[in-house]
RNA sequence: GGGGCCGUAGUCUAGCUUGGUAGGAUGCCUGGCUCGGGCCCAGGUGAACCCGGGUUCAAAUCCCGGCGGCCCCA
């Protein structure tokens, strides 16, 4: 009866906007009542999720080579100028400091939108040789960006990333950087998280403002809009031009460097895997990242039985904890029902049930979040049982999610099929003449479909004519409505 | 950026049209309960109604401004 107003009241595929909103709040996420426009509070079960997140990516970047830094928070003006297009393009997002106790400041500084210019400056001063090359730096940091409508985890004025910086003393070497951000983040956010994405190179208008180019992960969310999780960009000289970053080469002549970043969104990444695991009872977390891994309810009446029963659940505690498994034992004045449905919604992945039965048979009862099943497990069993679960969970997410992925990406060969497959919630592939023009007319024709790239291995050439404007095709591009 | 809805205990909400002692549910605290899917029973507790100004004998209610949230569309 009172399930209706305590746990998540609509469902997933019928309001998702509604449905992500009520987890945020409900699984402990977040607390929006902060009174700032874009920035929010995070709860603790989100940020052991979000530290989980981090670890992962920061094993990855460290093992191909980065070292962790900070930079300062406030960039001053006149690093922020140095590059003309990246100042233009971020300029309309930053948020300023003006003054500080009763003075106006001399220079405005800005509250770093991303970190270029407050990185860039000092590389010029750390790299002067060959011998210093390549330079892999990265910071975990919030960054400030003043937008205009604003979504817990998906778009915010304050929110967390990681942005990896690197100098190399070749193209190539950037070049081979850019692969090798994609590995990384395939072997994340695919791999460990179990969300699907594609890698694309966006078209110029939509490149990073100051690169070369841009390569970018984008996924699928249940309503339909793909959601950018990661990018990388070749930011070719530019920078090293602006900021006057040189390094000696072998021959002892001057070259200017050729620079990669990298930008894992942390925040997003968390979004998506609530919304694309997620189910009507809430949270679905893959074991991984689950800040309780295994959660021990124990199922008693009276304090004989609590006994007998609470020195089960210990044993099972104990003997979890020393495999470093993160696991609890519920012990809160609650009827059992309650906690099942409390641990639910917070997604934790398994749940042993522990009571009379238990003890007296000599089996565990095991829940699994994933499916919402049970089994009975012998005792000495339960552990392997366990590690086997955390993988089959993990597999269970990721071909679920890459069914729901793939379902959802096909090809249109007329306007007509496009618009019909956008309004439907599809990624939609087409032949494509790579104008601009053409994009933004698709885009005001469509409700906000954009052009969102090519493949990776594509190659430009002959492929028919434009599904939107009929004229001759260069590109196979990707085309969906984004956040 | 455009449109709509909204702000009353920790939470959800009634009251606002027609100004006059703020009501319920849930939560929380006590005690009881075969407590295995958000039980159940009894008692208790908790709100100067988002902020600021105005109108009035009197404002949660009417007016103006601000802040914040949500939904739909771009």
């Amino acid at each position: 009866m009172s399930e209706k107003i305590i746990g998540i009241t609509v469902k997933k595929k019928e309001n998702f906007s509604e449905w992500f909103t009520q987890v945020v709040t409900k699984a402990g996420l977040a607390d929006q009542r902060y009174n700032v426009q874009g920035f929010i509070v995070h709860m603790p079960w989100a940020m052991r999720i979000i530290r989980e997140i981090y670890r992962l990516f920061e094993q990855e970047l460290e093992r191909t080579g980065h070292e962790p830094v900070l930079f300062p928070l406030v960039i001053p003006e006149e690093n922020f100028e140095k590059e003309k297009e990246h100042v233009e393009g971020f300029k309309p997002e930053v948020f300023w400091v003006t003054e500080a106790g009763d003075d106006k400041l001399e220079r405005r500084l800005a509250l770093r939108p991303t970190s270029e210019t407050a990185f860039y400056q000092m590389y010029a001063l750390w790299i002067t040789s060959w011998r210093d090359l390549p330079l892999k730096l990265y910071q975990s940091v919030s960054v400030y960006r003043y937008e205009k409508t604003t979504r817990p985890f998906i778009r915010g004025r304050e929110f967390l990333w990681i942005e990896a910086h690197d100098a190399f003393a070749t193209h190539r070497q950037a070049l081979r950087q850019v692969r090798e951000d994609m590995e990384n983040s395939r072997k994340v956010i695919w791999e460990q998280l179990g969300i699907p994405f594609l890698f694309l190179k966006r078209p110029p208008w939509d490149k990073f403002k100051g690169a070369e180019d841009t390569y970018a992960a984008d996924t699928l969310m249940p309503d339909g809009r793909v959601l950018q999780i990661s990018s990388t960009h070749d930011l070719g000289q530019r920078f090293a031009k602006a900021f006057g970053i040189t390094f000696m080469d072998k021959n002892g002549k001057e070259r200017y460097v050729w620079q990669t970043c990298y930008g894992p969104g942390v925040w997003r990444i968390l979004a998506a895997l609530v919304a694309i695991h997620g189910d009507d009872k809430g949270l679905v977390l893959p074991f991984r990242v689950a800040p309780v891994q295994v959660v021990i309810i124990p199922i008693y009446y009276d304090e004989e039985e609590k006994k007998l029963v609470m020195r089960k659940c210990r044993r099972f505690y104990l003997k979890l904890k020393r495999r470093n498994i993160r696991v609890l034992v519920d012990t809160r004045d609650k009827t059992p029902g309650w906690k099942f449905n409390d641990w639910e919604l917070k997604g934790v992945p398994i749940r042993l049930e522990i009571g009379r039965r238990e003890v007296e048979q000599g089996f565990v009862t095991i829940f699994r979040r994933d499916l919402k099943k049970r089994e009975k497990v012998p005792d000495d069993e339960v552990v392997d049982r366990i590690y086997e679960l955390a993988e089959e969970i993990l597999d269970n997410l990721k071909n679920r999610a890459k069914k729901f992925f793939e379902e959802n990406i096909v090809s249109a060969s007329s306007k007509k099929e496009l618009v019909k497959a956008i309004k439907e919630g599809k990624i939609v592939k087409i032949s494509f003449c790579g104008r601009e023009e053409c994009a933004e007319d698709m885009r005001e024709a469509t409700n906000g479909a954009k052009v969102r790239g090519t493949s990776l291995d594509f190659e430009e050439g002959d492929y028919g004519k434009c599904v939107w404007c009929g004229q001759p095709a260069r590109y196979l591009v990707y085309v969906a409505k984004a956040y």
